[in-house]
DNA sequence: AAATGAACCTGTTTGC
DNA sequence: TGCAAACAGGTTCATT
C-alpha cells in the first residue's frame, strides 16, 4: 500500500506523538510479522528522540538502538489513548509515556521490523544497496540516464527498482510516465536524455504534490490518526482503466508488466 | 544479464 | 444469490 508519500505521511503523523517518548511496555501479539518480530523489550525505559524515513522504511531512534518498521501492503501505525480497545488485526502495541499508545496494524501481515545498532543501519542489509531519494539531490538526469545506459529492459520497472531510486511504486511510477509521456514498456536504454530529464521532473513533482495532499488513500492506506489521504483524487491513469485521458480525450488501457497492473494512455505515451 | 512468476497473507471486488 | 477467481500500495527468491 505505501511508497514514499505515504510512509512520509506516516512518518510526519508520527514524530509529534514519538519524539521525547518514552516506551513503557510492549506488547507483541504475535511473534512474527513477514519476518520474526526482533525483541522489542530492549526498547523497554527508552526515550525515543526522532522518527525519520528512508524510501519505503521508517527509523525510530532510541539511543544507540534504531527500531525500523517497512508496511508492506497493508502495514498502518496509529497513536490512540493507551485504553484504547484492541483494533483489527493489531499485532504490537507500545505504551507511551504521556496515556497513548502506538499500535501497528497489518492484515496481510507483509511488513516487517528489525532493531539494529543506531550508528550502523546504513550497512545493514535492507539499506546498504539502496538507490538515492528521489526527493534528493542525488536524483538528476545525469544518475539516472547512467542507470538506464544500456539496459533493454523497460522502464518502469526500473523506475520501481529500489536499487535505483528508492521510495517509487506501481502507483507513482504509472503517474511519472504518463506526466513525462514516456510508455512504461519503453526500453530503458532507448529514451532521450531530453526526455530523462523529464521524468526525473515528473518524479519528483509528483512525490511532492503526493506527500501535500498526505498520500493516496485507496482502500487501506490511512494517517495516524485514521484519516485519507487525498492524492488519489489527483490519478491521472492509475485506476482508470477505460477512462478518458485528460489530455488526449484517448481511453487509458492497463496492462499487466512484472506481474503489476500498468496504467497508461497509449496515445500520449511513447 | 535481465525478465517473469511465485511466494509471503488476508480482504475485497469481479465474473460466471 | 453464491461461489470462485482475480486482484491489491512491497520485496525477495528461483526459474527461464
Amino acid at each position: 500500500m505505501p511508497e514514499l508519500p505515504e510512509v512520509e505521511t506516516v512518518c510526519r503523523g508520527l514524530a509529534p506523538h514519538l519524539s521525547g517518548r518514552r516506551i513503557e511496555s510492549v506488547e507483541c501479539l504475535r511473534a512474527d510479522l513477514r519476518f520474526p518480530l526482533p525483541d522489542m523489550s530492549v526498547l523497554h525505559g527508552r526515550n525515543c528522540e526522532r522518527v525519520e524515513r528512508r524510501g519505503k522504511y521508517l527509523l525510530f531512534f532510541f539511543g544507540d538502538l534504531l527500531l525500523v518498521w517497512h508496511l508492506g501492503m497493508t502495514g498502518r501505525f496509529h497513536v490512540l489513548p493507551a485504553a484504547v480497545p484492541r483494533q483489527p488485526h493489531e499485532h504490537v502495541r507500545l505504551l507511551l509515556s504521556g496515556g497513548e499508545c502506538l499500535i501497528y496494524r497489518d492484515a496481510r501481515r507483509f511488513g516487517y521490523a528489525g532493531i539494529m545498532a543506531a550508528d550502523a543501519w546504513q550497512m545493514h542489509p535492507w539499506f546498504v544497496r539502496l538507490g538515492p531519494e528521489p526527493l534528493g539531490d542525488a536524483f538528476d538526469t545525469d544518475y539516472l540516464a547512467a542507470c538506464c545506459k544500456g539496459r533493454r529492459g523497460p522502464v518502469k520497472p526500473l523506475l520501481m527498482n529500489a536499487q535505483v531510486v528508492v521510495g517509487v511504486g506501481n502507483i507513482y511510477a504509472c503517474e511519472a510516465l504518463f506526466r513525462s509521456g514516456i510508455h512504461p514498456l519503453r526500453p530503458a536504454g532507448r529514451i532521450a536524455r531530453q526526455r530523462l530529464q523529464g521524468l526525473v521532473g515528473s518524479v519528483r513533482a509528483v512525490l511532492a504534490e503526493a506527500v501535500a495532499s498526505g498520500g493516496s488513500t485507496i482502500s487501506d492506506f490511512a494517517r495516524v490518526d485514521g484519516s485519507p489521504g487525498y492524492f488519489s483524487h489527483a490519478f491521472a491513469v492509475y485506476g482508470r482503466e477505460g477512462e478518458a485521458c485528460q489530455r488526449c480525450n484517448g481511453v487509458i488501457r492497463r496492462g499487466v508488466q512484472a506481474g503489476r497492473s500498468t496504467f497508461y494512455c497509449p496515445y500520449c505515451q511513447r
